[in-house]
DNA sequence: ATCCACATGTAAGGCGTTACATGATTGG
DNA sequence: CCAATCATGTAACGCCTTACATGTGGAT
């Protein structure tokens, strides 16, 4: 009767409408994918134990040939998310392979110190930069809806910017030691 | 002949000095836990593999009794890491179980999101005293060489603060809400 | 004596991705 | 007619955690 961290997502979205799991993936990939990403692989076969476990319901589409299977939440559903909601969140993860660089790097050269900087900033910039896309795509309305959209957003510009400040600590120390 | 993510940690960390896998799990709990976790569930059986490659080799210290089982970079594994060093980051990858509730809360009333916010930042807030700490047990000249645990500390600060500041724009935003 | 820290390792299982397999529909 | 998109699903595999199993050494 376990649910998987997934699962909830999948309860969550159909919580506010029914959708196929292929409509699912995709909400995924212009929301919550950059904190909680999905793959098919999972919301399928997710969907399938869901469905087993009577929290959600699948009706083969009739209007369609291509075998649509439009998800619902059911009541019973509907209370697990609810219970789910309530209790504290306990996952708060972080990986991230430029910080990890960036620690083995102790040690190491200024310049190379700088170099780690410089790539896990422009990684922060380059989500930014697809997040606001987003953002453009959602229209005002909508966008203003979008806390989590903008704490992304917020969120890597503040990384991209302690990146550079760093960066430029760095090259005064720096400069200043060659002057000694 | 393929190295896992975490493989790397520990080849970075050999590579500062010899040490047991249990000083490599100790070392990971007060620095990279943050954005690389490893158990020791990973960290032997990767010495194994490691070992296997002869990318690291692993003496039995003889003057304990204890089985201690010290590793050291070869050669060849050093070259490894430096090679990896160079490539740019490619996982840069957050779990926030926190956000996911704050995200799937759209729609709700501005109590339930002030709440979602709320336990955001208190879990942030959290992660910042426990940084503190052990930046506490490292001692001032060890603790400025830290980078990464300052860049810990200053993002939570970060997060906990934007959490702060978007329920006060909620309780605004209700209040004038409420008097019109 | 007893407990904690040191120390190594394995087994089972969960979670997740990638790649594959298959086919329908729509727009140019 | 062809490509892109819609649509569902499975298989293999990688990574990681948790729990278990085992034993030593030092401090109280």
């Amino acid at each position: 009767m376990e649910i998987s961290p997934t699962g909830y997502v999948v309860l969550g979205i159909l919580n506010w409408q029914p959708r196929t799991g292929y409509e699912i993936k995709q909400l995924v990939d212009r929301s919550t994918r950059f904190f909680w990403a999905a793959s098919y692989g999972q919301i399928y076969p997710e969907l399938k134990r869901l469905s087993d476990q009577r929290l959600v319901s699948g009706k083969a589409d009739l209007k369609s040939a291509r075998g649509r299977k439009v998800y619902r939440l059911t009541p019973k559903g509907h209370r697990e998310l609810d219970r789910w909601m309530q209790r504290p969140p306990e996952t708060f993860e972080m990986r991230n392979e430029g910080l990890l660089k960036l620690f083995l790097a102790t040690g190491d050269s200024p310049e190379e110190i700088a170099r780690h900087l410089g790539e896990m900033g422009g990684n922060a910039d380059d989500v930014v930069a697809r997040l606001r896309e987003i953002r453009e795509e959602l229209g005002a309305e909508q966008a203003s809806d979008q806390l989590c959209l903008r704490f992304g957003i917020e969120m890597n510009e503040w990384i991209a910017g302690w990146c550079q400040r760093r960066q430029r600590e760095l090259a005064g120390a720096d400069t200043k030691k060659r002057a000694a």
